[in-house]
DNA sequence: GTGAACTGTGTGCGACATATACTGTGTGCG
DNA sequence: CGCACACAGTATATGTCGCACACAGTTCAC
């Protein structure tokens, strides 16, 4: 699917960490390929991702629609490197040390990216994401906070990608509820789901949907809880479940030998 | 942006529960919301998302374009039904008892939903996917096998979360692999890879992408591993993080109250 | 200086989602 | 009992996109 040059490795990779090599004979450029990417992540914020189309993009830049391929062979290969460049990490960060505070530190990191720039949730992403500058750099922050544990190096990736894909998921969550306010906040549509959602046939979960069915407890502004502990909750909800994770972090590294010093590595 | 009708609720939850009323007056219908969603199913199956378009999913129903928007009001509501009729888990699905081997049961009927159907993977997930039936009774197993635990709602709810979003990343994942092939299984993929991904930028992660730098070592049929211990591992890397978790939750749990009868929910 | 390697342009095409107008059908109401 | 209207499916059209291709002007290698 990603285009690949002859070495195997994605193009839009060499562009991301500037292995593309520079033509040396024709008229200089007028574009480059920051220029194009930073416009296409400055329309999606503004105007979210389906405003980023090649005539839109080109115009903003005052070039024509075309000119654009002459530094990105697809519109793909265009969002892969938006997606990337929008979840730079800040140059300078220093994890807090301590691998709790430090993984901590690392989530809210990541969630603040996506926070940022929501719309890189709606890309998908494949192996080549993984393979891009800023992937390899969050990643390699994470796993450095991770580095004084004593776990295998499967285990922290698994770990930090639980993590990233934590955080995105809390930021897609809170994003839609925001967006399309709380579904059923409404009396009328908490009663249409509480006559399907019913506690016979789901019985564990039912009890989140079940709010407005006689009492609908409205606020002010509309933001009436349906789910109502975790309305107030999708960010407590992140850390909740980023302790969980700890603790079992926590419960593996003093089973796996109380006191040693750190390994090696 | 989802279409909601008077009641709040959107007009494709309304379609997944079967709560749209049927019209009484006119001929009868030669379609239904199943065949078409279990039409476009197949073809994604097939020929993956991108060859669902409304004109080849009429012409497999023998039927006009624009007949399906009888039906549906809009493809991406489409989508949405599509999405939640393609994680259906089968309707007899009894967990293990005991929470640890039926989350662990949990999971892996998510993940072979998601292989199954890997193209929701492409399928953005919004507050509405939420509120689809099989979302709802995904949730609600999840919630069952978490029943004997004594943590608060939340936290279970936490715990859902990020081990369906586990087993999603972990197919795409796999994926991702599986078509593109290991991206920098080549000497020189790994090569032009090794030149930015050094150690001394990337401290923590550089070995992970360092195979093939001097001695590319290369199995018979192209598989060379980039990531090494993670290409035997996709399918390890899920048991063990979801074993972390785990463990995260028994600690959790002991600390709690060593012994106490089950919470009365 | 000349040609090949480039840059940006203009036009056009094919795919696609979807609006609108239309024809036929079956039913509930008068 | 019949007829108007609600509704099914159809036919045609429109607007938006991504992108191919051919061209014109530019700059460097030799």
């Amino acid at each position: 699917m990603a285009e690949t040059n002859e070495t195997g490795v994605p193009r839009a990779v060499l562009i991301a960490w500037g292995m593309e090599e520079a033509p040396q004979r024709g008229p200089s450029r007028g574009l480059s390929h920051e220029r194009i990417v930073a416009t296409g992540i400055e329309i999606a914020d503004a105007e979210g991702l389906a405003a980023v189309t090649m005539a839109a993009l080109a115009k903003a830049l005052g070039f024509t629609t075309m000119s654009l391929y002459r530094y990105v062979s697809s519109k793909d290969e265009l969002l892969l490197l938006m997606q990337d460049a929008a979840l730079k990490l800040p140059e300078d960060v220093v994890l807090p040390s301590g691998w709790r505070d430090g993984l901590r530190a690392w989530a809210e990191l990541l969630r603040d990216a996506y926070r940022a720039h929501p719309w890189v949730l709606e890309i998908p992403r494949g192996q080549t994401a993984v393979l891009m500058p800023n992937s390899v750099r969050a990643a390699d922050l994470g796993l450095g906070a991770l580095a004084e544990l004593r776990s295998d190096r499967e285990s922290k990736l698994g770990v930090i990608l639980v993590v990233s894909q934590l955080a995105a998921s809390m930021v897609e969550l809170e994003r839609s509820l925001a967006e399309e306010g709380l579904v059923a906040a409404t009396a009328e549509g908490a009663a249409v789901l509480g006559e399907v959602i019913t506690s016979e046939r789901f019985p564990h979960i039912a009890g989140l949907y079940a709010v407005g069915a006689g009492a609908p407890t409205e606020t002010a502004d509309g933001g009436a809880p349906l789910i109502d502990g975790a309305t107030l909750g999708v960010d407590d909800e992140f850390g909740l479940t980023l302790s969980l994770l700890m603790e079992g972090l926590e419960a593996r590294e003093a089973q796996a030998g109380p006191a040693a010093d750190p390994a090696p590595e």
